[in-house]
DNA sequence: CTTGACTACCTAGCCACACCAGGTATCATA
DNA sequence: TATGATACCTGGTGTGGCTAGGTAGTCAAG
């Protein structure tokens, strides 16, 4: 439940735009997204998620909404914009180039290896 | 002849500890070494590539020896400690890892896509 | 009714680090 | 004697993840 700052950072905006195009709306439900589809590997601290969710609306590449649930709670609901489809288009592209290139020169592009624990933890 | 910064941030040491172990030794050398394995798309500026050396030999990975060439050039030539022989084993089974990871959260693991330019140039 | 756990959001301050821009110095070539 | 390539270094700036703290509502247990 971890992740070395440094691998986050690279990887952090193109996950959120993907969890969100694939149904999650709200902060903590997509911290949990990101999560589960890593099964745990990734883990982004409120600290870090809510000031990343802020920034990509100021781009452009979200679009927010306040809601209250039938229970009562208030959440602030994310959609990608047409600005964010494309830039996760880019993104996946970008990624996938990067990563077969570094795996390439580590030599691990078909590597596989036993789950580890990378960095610090998750609460 | 670019990277983003933030992907490069997330390569630059494994990548740094592995074209040493490939042979490459003083710093203008590991930076073309770096373009060079990357095919011209990891490029490390001066202010970014020295400054990380310097990290690397302080935390026990390289180790530095002044020498100057038959030219008379001055430079300093770093190897790998067995410390950071093994941190490059580590550094590796984390990427592998990690960009396994993400791969399969952005549906690229073995998207192929045309060559790019990613993202500030290279001088 | 109070306590605790969970949900749900936010932010100020710290720190690491890539980059820019500038510096120094040597050597080869024209 | 410029000019360009080689070869190193660093101070200041900006980005952004993390820590640690805050607010506030719901719900179940005691």
């Amino acid at each position: 439940m971890p992740t070395n700052p440094d691998l986050l950072r690279a990887a952090l905006e193109p996950v959120v735009l993907e969890v969100i195009a694939t149904g999650a709306t709200y902060g903590y439900e997509i911290a949990r997204a990101i999560q589960q589809h890593s099964e745990g590997q990734l883990c982004a601290q409120e600290g870090t998620l809510y000031p990343a969710l802020h920034r990509l609306e100021k781009q452009g590449l979200l679009k927010a909404q306040w809601k209250t649930s039938p229970e009562g709670r208030r959440r602030k609901h994310y959609a990608l914009t047409s600005a964010g489809r494309r830039r996760l288009e880019a993104l996946r592209a970008e990624w996938a180039s990067f990563s077969k290139t570094i795996g390439r020169i580590l030599g691990t592009a078909h590597y596989l290896v036993p789950r580890l624990r990378l960095g610090t933890h998750c609460p």
